[in-house]
DNA sequence: GTCATATACGGAGAGGCCCTCCGTTTATCA
DNA sequence: TGATAAACGGAGGGCCTCTCCGTATATGAC
């Protein structure tokens, strides 16, 4: 409610010449440190207590002051959003990673049991980006193919080994993930959606072996 | 932070059937009328600030104590639901008040018109209902069916008496109604939609007189 | 009209939360 | 090692929420 338009220019050092640079120092090592565990810390408040916890209380179980809150994310907005942001290039980049250390098949199933998690933490903070200023479209736009191109990587590393059948569309694919998530709000939801997946990655293998071994 | 965690159990509600079970006084004049005024200051400030009004605003707009404002609505919720449940009653309601006073083609017009304002409420307030506890969706879907029904009233009439084409479906006119006031948000949302709705009713006039006079 | 009383009113006050400001600490770099 | 920019922390002002309880008044009985 409160008008709070004006950022107010936050410091003024005493300044020799500060002419158009580049700031050569790189960026301090606590603050990004900081950073990292206020978005942390914030993730977590949010699933424990919902998206209107203090602030406070995630500066505090972030171990930093409250003005180093602010400092980072000026806004309630600010922070809610980077936690969105976050989550979804750990789900987008996990992809890869899983793809380096487990067979493609393997890595699909896995990465589904990610998504669900992803929707965990979506549910919880989607109101409140809802009604910060309306950018929020943009910001589900860019997650939204994020999350797309990861499934299609997925999918189509594990078609072409022959871990699924090889017709399987990954738009397909993951609005059947959608729709395991977002169908009831029971508290039951992540153990049925996670039980769903099980049996659509049993139904997505090939008929037949590729060849006998 | 006492224990104080009881809600004092909303007052009972008046039986309507005044048999055994309700010998009580009959509900106090002032009380109604502050209720009233009550929803009526918050629709108005909603629309002023925004959703986040602070309550004391709220009260002061109504002439009334806090005190007051919460003995009424118990949680900022409850208020913020009020006032969307009374729009959509008085915009399901106005139906059959215009039908009493126009022409059915003129009532179905100006019940148009009515929907564009009731929809400027609406963006206001629904992010504050999404952030209500998950009882949302029961509200809009009974909202929903109220409003269906009186766009179907309207249509009926006005088709009954030849002033639209017979073969309109009432629930094609409110998907256009809702596509021409959800589309952008742009700040000419309410003229370019009101504006729409005129090409649409005379769209929807019958090509020809019914029978040559 | 008068009275008794259930009902409703108002607003002070306690406690939270948001956000800013600025003195202190610390990481970088010369 | 020292200078300095960068970052930290948290006290404090201000607004907001919600409760409590003494006061006022509408209603119904007589």
């Amino acid at each position: 409610m409160n008008a709070k338009a004006e950022r107010p220019a936050l410091r003024r050092p005493r300044e020799k010449h500060a002419e158009a640079a580049a700031p050569l120092r790189k960026p301090r090592a606590d603050g990004q440190r900081n950073r990292e565990r206020l978005m942390e810390s914030a993730k977590a408040a949010f699933a424990d207590l919902g998206a209107e916890v203090s602030l406070d209380e995630i500066a505090r179980r972030a171990g930093v002051g409250i003005g180093t809150l602010y400092r980072h994310f000026p806004t309630r907005g600010a922070i809610v959003e980077a936690v969105y942001r976050r989550e979804v290039q750990q789900l987008a980049g996990s992809a890869t990673r899983l793809l380096a250390s487990l067979a493609p098949g393997e890595a699909l199933h896995e990465w589904m049991r990610l998504f669900v998690d992803y929707v965990a933490t979506k549910k919880v903070i989607a109101p409140a980006l809802g009604s910060i200023g309306g950018g929020a479209s943009q910001l589900y736009a860019s997650s939204g193919a994020q999350i797309t191109d990861a499934m299609r990587l997925l999918v189509d590393r594990a078609g072409a080994i022959g871990a699924i059948r090889p017709d399987v569309d990954s738009n397909d694919l993951l609005r059947a993930l959608v729709g395991f998530t977002y169908g009831v709000a029971s508290p039951d939801w992540q153990a049925s959606a996670l039980r769903l997946i099980d049996i659509l990655m049993d139904g997505l293998r090939p008929p037949r072996p590729i060849r006998a071994p």
